[in-house]
DNA sequence: TCACATTTGTCCGTATGTATC
DNA sequence: AGATACATACGGACAAATGTG
């Protein structure tokens, strides 16, 4: 029903033991059933009065986070991911160029303008500069490069969250980010592949610097990190 | 413990009640942590004497099977899914002229001398034609390749096989599959992203008649397939 | 602010099917 | 072929959380 459209995000299943009794089978099958929905990103859980199993869509999420599970079995060296973020993402963005309409333009610029704001304030746009690259995905209308961005952008924040703050790195995104989205505004294609991979070259090699400054320092072995971290 | 490389696959974990009596906890507890495991691609669950929780590797399973519900969902249009599959697969075959090592092409040419037997006895090499674009990948040496275009893959598979036996199609795929192969034996870099190109336009539109025929004659709505199909 | 109904989360005990030795 | 170990499933019960009146 979910797949058929039937059941649209915001509708609301029948309690535990309702479908227990409709399916003739105990609690726990259920309960069973209806976590490997919820592991799926297709429903969540709420307790109390108006609870119940209630129908999300956050499968982009358990995408994202199947990536980063990868990743934090260090399957993925950082190398490997910023070559294939570097990759991926140029050729995106030809299709953004394509595609690109004015709603695009529009959550682009409210992007950095955010982003701005944040950095006039002293603190860094970590997530407004994370945002920007997911919103370039989606301007190009490709729901598969989409879902692939949105999982290889969630493993590069993942890394860089792990490396602290660092106010003239978030300054200096969101400034070639303002050049790129000049580019895309004025469609100077050729422009904006350029400083994209200007940019991520930068980034990446600043990615770098600090994965060996921190494989000097010390062994990180990130154990304090939540299994299933953002649900947003 | 898993992340650290403590467990590694085939270990195997303490059963379900010891489990419980280890965390204090019952034994529906352990059971729903464990369902989380095994749908994260981390453990399975084998029953009988020697059973048990055992530690796996099947994340890429994982991975593959949220982008089929994706896919499932309608979101994912064939014509999205085509295009960013050739789009990536030619990035990634750059990267596999540069990585590419004998064990490779080995496992290359061992997948199209099996193609060919199966065609030969008037069987479609299905499989077969699958598993040589995932060789591609793995040639790259590129764990994030690997994992996207793993996934990308298997959701062509499953559209593909949708669509009955062709086995025209096999031979033409099996053919251009050698050519690529040979073009990646001797160096040629630019034929072969050429040939890989031709090959892959040529599928797709396959693909579109394919599923303009499909559409034309009857509402395929798909509600017989299961929701984990394959976990090999 | 307080009580109440609803629903999930967790627990225990028990029974059964099944794979392995 | 039988014993064993284990997952699967059922029913009943209570605690905790959450929204409603």
């Amino acid at each position: 029903m979910i797949f058929s459209g039937d059941l649209t995000p915001g509708s609301r299943l029948p309690s535990e033991t309702e479908l227990a009794s409709q399916f003739g089978v105990g609690r726990q099958t259920i309960r069973e059933a209806l976590r490997l929905l919820e592991l799926s990103g297709f429903v969540i859980m709420r307790k109390g009065g108006a609870g119940g199993p209630i129908i999300v869509d956050t499968i982009l999420n358990t995408l994202a986070n199947s990536f980063l599970d990868i990743f934090r079995m260090g399957r993925i060296t950082i190398d490997e991911l910023t070559t294939a973020r570097t990759e991926i993402e140029k050729v995106v963005l030809v299709y953004t160029f394509k595609s690109i309409d004015e709603s695009d333009i529009h959550a682009l610029q409210d992007n950095v303008l955010k982003a701005k704001a944040k950095l006039e304030d002293g603190i860094q746009a970590f997530e407004e500069n994370v945002q920007f690259h997911k919103l370039l995905a989606k301007a190009s209308k490709n729901h598969v490069f989409v879902a692939v961005m949105e999982s290889i952008i969630t493993m590069v924040a993942h890394f860089r969250s792990l490396l602290g703050a660092d106010l003239a790195l978030s300054e200096r995104a969101t400034l070639e980010h303002t050049q790129i989205l000049d580019a895309l505004v004025k469609g100077q294609k050729k422009l904006g592949l350029e400083l994209l991979e200007k940019h991520l070259l930068y980034i990446d090699g600043r990615f770098k610097e600090f994965s060996s400054e921190q494989a000097a320092t010390a062994s990180n072995n990130d154990l304090s990190g939540t299994l299933r971290p953002d649900e947003s």
